[in-house]
DNA sequence: CACTAGTGCAA
DNA sequence: TATTGCACTAGTG
């Protein structure tokens, strides 16, 4: 097989990431995390309640009884018996989901219960009560498994429990987050990379815009709306922020004008006139879109700042929408397998440097762009500073890469 | 039991 | 018809 590693060019990525990882994700896989049992109970208990009385409300206002977790049942009763006006269709009938119910929340009062219940059913059935029966009779704590060999762009997953997509948005998703604690004696580090995607975007395309925003520590939506949308930053309102963001977002996500006015919520032509802004502003981050099409186009792959390569054979496809998606992959990959390639490195640096140190602290999660520690209350100072070394050394960006550090005695508080 | 569709959680 | 994942329920066979 190593045969076949060099002749795809990965030897050296094999040998100083993927194979020294392995010990590292099988050291946090060892470690797991606590979780706070009696505060998840908390949480639960008043869950269930109100969920059964909306489960109430929702049969008195439907006057019949229905499984609202049933989309079809759902779809019937809101669009068939009450009425209401149907949005988008699927392939067995009309939508149910989060932006349908929201375009209709006024037509109804059935439709906000149904919207409270789905949210709070999420949490209960996905985290609240699957979480604490898979807690290990060991030690105590929740295993995860970190999926190395699935995710095509070089990034990590996790699997039973999925530990990187515990809920933050909403206040009660920030309650979940909060019975996520460190071990007694102990506290929970978190350390993330600050707009890394965007770092690198600026890094790779050289844009003078993007990378002085950066350099000066400007926020960076803010900068992007300014540029875009031709005012002066003291006359931006928080919506033209927004804006800025989702076209960022889409920018890392190889935009097209439909995916961008889907997001928005605004006409393709509108969305279209946005990009064009935005690619006139930042020349440079024009022809590196460019660059990476045509890279993709003539070696079949896009390729990471550590040299991973992901085959994006999509983009030589006859039919327009395929080639589009292989665009879209090629230039994506840049910045989501950069990411995934710096974090990894800052992973190795700092496990070894745990240990060669002698430090009681361990890497425990790895969430894309965030690593989660546990730290003896003593080591908090410098485990703090060895960690944001490590991180921000991994690979020497223009501008630089930014960490931004907390502390706490649960996860939701370390973040904040 | 295996599979799909729809939905929604994270970065 | 914007990127990457995992996992839940309902429903079919």
């Amino acid at each position: 097989m190593l045969e076949r590693v060099r002749e795809r060019g990965a030897e050296e990525l094999y040998r100083t990431i993927e194979l020294p990882l392995t010990a590292v994700l099988a050291a946090m896989e060892d470690a797991g995390v606590k979780i706070d049992t009696y505060r998840m109970g908390e949480i639960t208990a008043r869950l269930a309640d109100r969920l059964e009385e909306l489960e109430a409300k929702a049969y008195e206002l439907a006057d019949e009884e229905f499984m609202l977790g049933s989309t079809q049942q759902v779809a019937r009763i809101l669009f068939e018996k009450l009425q209401l006006t149907p949005g988008r269709k699927g392939k067995t009938g009309y939508s149910t989901d989060t932006r349908v119910l929201r375009t209709i929340r006024h037509e109804h009062e059935i439709v906000e219960v149904i919207e409270e219940w789905r949210e709070y059913a999420k949490l209960l059935n996905t985290y609240l009560q699957p979480l604490p029966s898979l807690i290990s009779a060991e030690d105590g704590r929740l295993h995860t498994h970190f999926n190395q060999t699935v995710a095509s762009t070089g990034r990590l997953s996790t699997s039973n429990p999925n530990l990187q997509a515990i809920p933050i948005r909403t206040e009660l998703g920030k309650e979940i987050r909060s019975a996520f604690v460190p071990e007694t004696g102990y506290r929970l580090l978190s350390a993330d990379y600050s707009q890394i995607e965007l770092r690198i975007l600026a890094h790779v395309s050289g844009e003078p815009k993007l990378r002085e925003a950066f350099a000066r520590g400007d926020d960076i939506h803010t900068a992007t709306a300014v540029e875009v949308l031709g005012k002066d930053a003291a006359q931006l309102t928080s919506g033209d922020r927004s804006i800025a963001k989702m076209i960022n977002f889409g920018i890392v996500y190889g935009i097209s004008a439909f995916g961008l006015s889907e997001n928005l919520e605004i006409p393709r032509e509108e969305a279209q006139a946005y990009i064009d802004a935005y690619l006139a502003r930042f020349p440079l981050v024009q022809d590196f879109i460019q660059r990476t099409i045509e890279q993709a186009k003539r070696d079949g792959y896009a390729t990471s700042l550590l040299g991973r390569r992901r085959p994006t054979p999509e983009i030589r496809a006859s039919n327009r929408q395929t080639r589009s998606l292989g665009e879209r992959l090629a230039v994506n990959f840049v910045m989501q397998g950069s990411n995934a390639d710096i974090i990894k490195k800052a992973m190795i640096a700092i496990h070894r440097r745990l240990r060669d140190e002698g430090r009681g602290a361990r890497l425990v999660l790895q969430v894309h762009d965030e690593l989660l520690v546990e730290v003896p209350e003593a080591e908090v100072g410098p485990v703090k500073q060895l960690v944001r070394e490590e991180m921000c050394r991994a690979y020497p960006l223009d501008p630089p890469l930014a960490v931004e550090i907390g502390v706490g005695d649960d996860w939701s508080e370390a973040k904040a």
